[in-house]
DNA sequence: AAAAATAAAACGAACGCTCGATATTTTTAT
DNA sequence: ATAAAAATATCGAGCGTTCGTTTTATTTTT
């Protein structure tokens, strides 16, 4: 699962935005793409984008102002390029997580777990991207929203499998995709309240398993 | 549930805030705080809090600058004084809504259903809250994550004590009460998701509450 | 020598906020 | 009842500051 690390991400961000970019060498393209987003998470998640002067970001980095506007050309495209690469990894995690050989009560498990644990440990940016979500343009809100029903869509489809095959009860999919959805980014979105409690992550997956069963199978044995 | 009037908050606002505010006559105040207020959050909660700026407030509400600043001495101010009056309705109104004399299986139900029925009154203000936490002040956001551990220590006695009569079965009454407040804060931070599907805040309820049932009543019977 | 980063200055626009001028309402005096 | 006076409320141009952004000449790294 971590095999998402955050260089692996900039370089693809780098390889993408080549055009824009103004830096020739990859190396220190990435190297420095790695910490201008790692310190506007930092940043943002602490005080909110547009609290986050550039001054600031260049302060903390310890990059200049022109160095910075050399890998974006906007506070906004910046903006962008995070929300870009974090919905472009969801998907992507997600629906390699779920094999549709699985019984539908397997890929559930798997679609929690996946879910949670990808949310564990990219949880700055999925915590900068639910808050942030409102200062996105027109479009860039589109897909944001396209994205979160998506996620949710998986969720429905395996309900929906389970119930036609016999193997789940559930008598309303969608809105019980839509709670388990809530349970889900509670974990990424109160972290601080997790940690202070000391749940690990295996435990609050183990826990809305669990949760999540005990409404939708049909005998509660095994 | 509709008596809290936003005349009435203000109104209480006014009395409590009289010392600072520049304004003598009550129905002048109460008028221009219930625009100020209700301004304020439909511009917030599209586009911030940060991002809208004094002129915008003043554009929309069709006050001056002179006149919002004898309302409130800065824009921190005015962010204090909302969440504040929200965070004591909450508060008043769980409190009143939950009776101690009721099974614990009825007074789950009427905490869902009166937290759900709440936010769905004051949703500006619940969103409006939760997004703009992290630009309070430190003093503030303690308060505002102290609200957040109360109401769900309302939800985790009332499991504890239907567990320890036996009518409840629930292992992790922490965990129980952090997810079903998950769910019911889904209501309010993706209300635009709802009310796209045409679900009511009464369907959403018996929902919830046949979800939760599911897992924590001993038998499936009745 | 080319590429990249730096520090510093400057730009107009927009920010939160103030304050003297003005308008409105209430009180007082006739 | 009405006009003058006082109190209250509103106005909006303008304050100093900071914002995002660009540019410059210079230094550092490869």
């Amino acid at each position: 699962m971590a095999l998402l690390s955050m260089e692996e991400i900039c370089r693809d961000i780098f390889r993408e935005n080549q055009h824009r970019i103004k830096i020739k060498k990859e190396a220190v393209a990435v190297r420095n793409l790695v910490n201008i987003f790692h310190t506007t998470l930092k940043i943002s998640n602490e005080r909110g984008f547009q609290t986050m002067s550039l001054r600031d970001l260049s302060r903390v980095s310890g990059l200049s102002m022109g160095a910075l506007y050399s890998y974006f050309s906007s506070k906004d495209e910046l903006l962008e390029m995070i929300q870009n690469q974090g919905r472009r990894i969801t998907l992507k995690v997600l629906a390699r997580c779920v094999d549709p050989g699985d019984t539908p009560l397997i890929q559930l498990r798997g679609a929690i777990r996946a879910h949670l644990y990808l949310t564990e440990v990219m949880q700055p940016w999925f915590y900068f991207s639910y808050m942030e979500a409102k200062n996105l343009s027109r479009e860039q809100r589109k897909k944001a929203i396209e994205n979160e029903l998506v996620t949710e869509e998986i969720f429905m489809r395996i309900l929906e499998e389970g119930a036609q095959k016999g193997e789940l009860e559930v008598d309303n999919p969608p809105l019980t995709a839509a709670v388990i959805k809530a349970m889900l980014q509670d974990w990424y979105l109160k972290r601080w309240k997790y940690s202070r409690r000391e749940v690990s992550v295996q435990a609050y997956a183990d826990f809305v398993i669990g949760f999540v069963e005990s409404v939708v199978r049909k005998n509660s044995s095994n």
